[in-house]
DNA sequence: CGTTTGATTGACACGAGTCAACACCAGTGG
DNA sequence: CCACTGGTGTTGACTCGTGTCAATCAAACG
């Protein structure tokens, strides 16, 4: 199986045999954690970073009055914390969301890279601007999508960046966490969760049990939830056709 | 007056004399823009960037129920869109909100000090990182925060960021939008808009006439929206000696 | 001046939160 | 083996924050 960091970053540049070596090489040194155990939390600043190898992780804040939003889910691939070597500390907390497999990169070498001007430069500034579009996408998901519409995306995008590290052959994949770390990334009540999925769920739109979603419908759903993967980025590059209208 | 472009990327990495001079010659080609015109559309990749040099400037998508949300307000200083040059296309659409002059950059100039490892790179990772910071506590206070701490800490957020660039000596700014911009950031109606704020100004926390928002009492309204200025990395970095004055 | 755009206000509807009870497991330990 | 437990999912009743619609006001503008 390919490393999953890899498969992602070949979406942003093409990488020569030397640039995976060099990737595989700084994911080696890999440690397991538990279901919300905290990878970094705020205010602190490392000397390394992470990477998802396998399981989920996610980006989080806690409120004063004990509310908790989840502002990023980081699935296989996904590099978590570029941050930290720029910005002074980290201003959120990332933590697993599921057992998992991160790996631990020396934080002197990916700034070495950072600034190289090589593929792999390019790799890691459109992985970042990737998640950029991710959270704005997010953002417009809470601002002006109803409830269900807005987990209906967030499953299809979940879908399709999964299936961008062949983690989704079909249309239905792992989802190994509870409603209310749902609801914490949607910005809604568990009870209000519970609810909205039993309505996707009689629309004959998706099956979850088990921990696993399956997507009956991805059309459909698509569809439903107005969702275009253009803020992924994973189509190919070079393709010099003219935009359509959207 | 200082260009703001120089002011913020100051905070993200020691500049030098050419650094400065490198600045001021990539942003000296300026455009004006009208209120509600598009600096660019979704879909779209031209050949230039943008950087905000007066007036405000945001990001936005438009739903198919004709809903807009707002993604980000962009300030003197900001660069608009550094996504074009590696990501194919435009996730988003980018609009003057007020009267603003805009400065064009050549794509190749920029795509080159993405990639060159000096200090002007550094402020470029550094201001697309605190872009990142932004969205996320944008996210936090769409999903987690009630409408008038949301309010008050997007205030809260302009008054920082504003006065970073010498635009808000004391505690108040131009704020020249309709009630309905404030609500298509914030993810609201524009009437509750107007009734948050009349509730902000009757516990006089804030003061809106003519089209300048004067915080009466920033402290207060700062504990009022738990507003922490972290996420913004505007404080002066530890190894070396702060910006460098005007 | 009338026209237009934006701010304000009130009445009402609805989506989503809260609270609380209950069901359904998967462990655990006796 | 089987109560007991704690975590999670499910439901219902009720409350409350926001949205919607529509009328009115105020200010800017040609």
């Amino acid at each position: 199986m390919m490393n999953p960091v890899i498969q992602k970053l070949q979406y942003g540049a093409e990488l020569s045999h030397a640039d995976r070596r060099r990737i595989e090489q700084l994911t080696s040194d890999v440690r397991s954690y538990g279901p919300r155990e905290d990878l970094i939390r705020e205010g602190e600043r490392p000397d390394h970073m992470h990477a998802v190898l396998e399981g989920y992780a996610c980006r989080y804040k806690v409120l004063a009055d004990g509310g908790r939003q989840i502002m990023a889910w980081l699935v296989p691939g996904d590099l978590c914390d570029l941050h930290v070597s720029l910005l002074g500390q980290m201003d959120h907390s990332i933590a697993a969301l599921s057992a998992s497999r991160i790996a631990i990169l020396p934080r002197r070498e990916m700034e070495e890279l950072a600034g190289s001007g090589g593929s792999l430069n390019r790799a890691l500034w459109w992985s970042t601007l990737v998640d950029e579009g991710v959270l704005r996408e997010w953002l417009v998901g809470m601002g002006r999508r109803p409830a269900d519409k807005q987990i209906a995306h967030l499953f299809c995008e979940l879908l399709v960046r999964l299936r961008s590290v062949g983690l989704a052959d079909d249309d239905s994949f792992d989802l190994p966490v509870t409603q209310e770390e749902l609801a914490d990334t949607v910005g809604m009540s568990p009870v209000h969760i519970n609810r909205v999925l039993q309505h996707l769920r009689q629309d004959g739109l998706i099956t979850l049990q088990g921990r696993v979603l399956t997507i009956l419908d991805f059309e459909r759903l698509k569809a439903f939830a107005e969702f275009d993967p253009n803020y992924l980025h994973l189509e190919k590059r070079g393709e010099g056709s003219e935009p359509a209208a959207a």
